[in-house]
DNA sequence: ATCGAACCTCCAAT
DNA sequence: AATTGGAGGTTCG
């Protein structure tokens, strides 16, 4: 096998890269055994179909991949990694009470991802009344039956599949993958796709208002799904899912009974009360409660 | 408008 | 050992 190439990426604020990576946003990432010949722990995944190997060590980001890929694969992983994320200032926004306050800083470096919008949609589809676990299955599922083969130094492995090619699946083969009700959801939102009724990728850099209209056209997102999709792939830092744990947190910590705050408006609510990066506040609520 | 139940499947807890 | 309940939600009545 050909050498690997390794490059860095210097960090110049908090990063958490174990943290961020494992922290119910992606789901094809995964931990390697430890190498030999090189400090910190890699992980494995994908980005734009292009297979990476990442590490951190202190303030460097590690970067192994085929040579075959240039240059572009470094910036391809600080987009993916959000590194430009200016986490100061969004710390600052976060000093206002105690408990974000133990949230930043005890899991300070946590970041959001900006990952494939299209995936991201079908990953979270595949979320609804489901486990971690499970959804890493799924995912894995889908890939393996629909996915390009590609081949790189390390081997073979399947890319995420289009929405062309998960049509070829139809909802029979998603459900014999075991996506149970979320099959006729995924097929219908893949027709949607390659028909060009919603074309995900291009919905980055519309207002919130548009993304979250059009994605909740889709079946099997609702309001959860969407504003997952729009913090973890669409640039959207105000996004603010709001599923049963976050729920749970607003109800205990922020919004008492006696305001009275219907569970319907409460990500309304949230966003008005965290400011523009509420999609970051949630990410930390979210990441302290499921650690505690 | 609002509110439960039902939904596929897996698997941990009876 | 067989059964039940629930899981990071959405849809339907």
């Amino acid at each position: 096998m050909a050498k690997p190439k390794i490059e860095t990426i210097k960090l110049t604020q908090p990063y958490d890269l174990k943290e961020t990576l494992y922290s119910g946003q992606a789901f094809r990432w995964r931990q390697l055994e430890p190498y030999k010949h090189t400090e910190g722990i890699w992980h494995e995944g994908f980005i734009n179909s292009i297979r990476v190997r990442l590490s951190q060590v202190g303030n460097t980001i590690n970067i192994e991949f085929d040579p075959k890929h240039k240059e572009f694969v470094i910036q391809a992983v600080e987009t993916y990694l959000r590194v430009e994320d200016d986490m100061f200032s969004i710390y600052d926004t976060m000093s206002s009470d105690q408990y974000l306050k133990k949230a930043t800083s005890q899991y300070r470096g946590l970041h959001i991802l900006r990952q494939d919008p299209w995936e991201c949609l079908v990953t979270f589809i595949c979320s609804a009344n489901n486990n971690i676990p499970r959804i890493r299955q799924l995912i894995e599922h889908i890939c393996n039956s629909a996915g390009k083969h590609l081949t790189d130094h390390y081997g073979a492995y399947r890319a995420f599949p289009t929405s062309s090619e998960i049509n070829n699946l139809g909802e029979q083969g998603l459900r014999n993958l075991g996506f149970g009700f979320r099959a006729k959801y995924i097929a219908k939102a893949a027709v949607m796709e390659s028909e060009g009724q919603i074309a995900v990728s291009q919905l980055r850099g519309r207002s919130y208002g548009e993304i979250l209209e059009s994605l909740v056209s889709i079946p099997g997102v609702g309001d959860k799904v969407a504003n997952c999709v729009m913090l973890f792939s669409m640039d959207c830092l105000e996004a603010f899912p709001v599923d049963v744990w976050v729920r749970r947190i607003l109800r205990e910590n922020y919004v008492m009974q006696e305001d009275k705050v219907p569970d319907s408006q409460l990500r309304t609510w949230s966003q008005q009360h965290f400011g523009p990066f509420a999609g970051y506040v949630n990410q930390y609520l979210f990441h302290k409660r499921r650690m505690a």
